[in-house]
DNA sequence: CGGTTGTTTGAACTGATTCAATCTGTGTGG
DNA sequence: CCACACAGATTGAATCAGTTCAAACAACCG
């Protein structure tokens, strides 16, 4: 599909990391020049909160953007990720859910109308959009099981595969970009018990930890562990 | 927007369950003479076992399909359903899950191409069906946020009152489609406690039961334990 | 240096599972 | 109409995975 664009390199353009997407460099050239307005935001902010309009597009040109409800009682569930190149579409009516950036992260926001135009106007875009869209359903039909139906080893065994290749990751290591609190939004636990997870997985040699920075000893163990199968993430056929 | 169709109809017409789902009559009417196959499928047979090409469009005339995904050791996550009215779209690519009707159902199976002609036809049913996608990804998410953070309580009550909504029960009873067991597929959780969790609420007061049938006594507190807030089904806005 | 944010650890607790048995209703065939 | 089979619902007891609360520790940053 795309050549591997390294994890750490901060300032790849919109449109490289549209086409590393599997976008045609004209389609990806016209949305990289639609009237947009350019903001870094800062981890952890929120940037919009719950029930916000959803009349506005939104790529991620580096960092995560993750989507969040509370529940009523402090508690919090992530229900969405949104990697660099990755978007976020227009919806009629307000969102029932937050934004709020996981890493520090460059956003690019612009018209629901203009992108409207733009894809109505190139079928093999809309095709493009379709596609994301279809993946997005995958990974949440994905993360239904995970939190349905997996222990908490398999959850964030299984999240952190998903995470590795959505970022394109190293084969060999990678940097988490979540705090186990964040991990536990998005499992649906605690962030004491996804310390323990890590420790248990650490101790069972699936990978071994500096911080932050993990190398994954074991990924073939790792998916075992999280009943991993990539295939759903890939974007062309 | 739509007038209430009785839940134990069984014979409405695939045209007006659209029509009722806020689709004009027109583009009903042609969604309705594509060619297609009429199924009637026995409760609780896989229909299409998880891997199953995508290439096909169903609709739902009656019943209720799941969409499912099995763990590696026997256990199942229901993680979407389609009452009667609405449908399953057409994917490239295998599907990662199976289908499997819940109740009785029937179903009506057309090509992937016709309805992709159709739909590319007809800007105005490209709309409804984007209206409906965006409805499915609003409900996933919500059962996401159950799965994910809400206490056994909370989560079977918000899918009851869910599917009181989506099946248009009547105000004030309904019967419900699903045994124990599949509630717990759905939530997360066992039958064992399911049915713990319903007589505490019938304790509760919040229904009475007698069978399947169930009278909800006290509407507003079902949304309440459930956390429901139903704006998140309505297709029109 | 002090403040803040995130990680690690322990101990007590509890919500939910597991396993196993019983009960109930429904449909089938004799 | 009864006997039987079968699927689903109900119940109890033991167990355990994961939470809760609280405290200590580490890393980072102005």
């Amino acid at each position: 599909m795309s050549e591997r664009v390294s994890q750490s390199e901060e300032n790849v353009s919109l449109r490289d990391t549209l086409i590393s997407a599997g976008l045609a460099a004209h389609l990806a050239d016209l949305l990289d020049q639609m009237p947009q307005r350019r903001l870094k935001l800062d981890p952890r902010q929120i940037f919009r909160p719950e029930g916000f309009s959803g009349n506005e597009v939104m790529f991620v040109r580096s960092g995560i953007l993750s989507k969040f409800r509370s529940d009523g009682r402090g508690g919090r569930q992530i229900i969405s990720l949104r990697f660099a190149g990755e978007g976020i579409l227009p919806r009629r009516g307000s969102l029932r859910y937050g934004i709020r950036p996981i890493a520090r992260s460059e956003v690019l926001v612009g018209d629901a109308a203009d992108f409207q135009r733009l894809v109505d106007g190139h079928p093999e875009m809309q095709e493009f959009f379709l596609r994301l869209v279809e993946r997005n359903e995958a990974i949440c039909y994905e993360w239904l099981l995970n939190t349905g139906r997996r222990d908490c080893l398999g959850r964030v065994a299984h999240l952190l595969c998903e995470t590795a290749v959505r970022m394109r990751a190293e084969p060999s290591w990678m940097e988490i970009p979540f705090t186990q609190q964040e991990i536990a939004d998005i499992t649906g636990q605690t962030s004491v018990n996804v310390n323990r997870v890590l420790m248990d997985m650490e101790r069972d040699g699936l990978f071994s930890r500096n911080g932050r920075k993990i190398v994954i000893t074991d990924w073939d163990a790792l998916c075992r562990v999280g009943s991993f199968d990539p295939t759903y993430l890939a974007i062309d056929l």
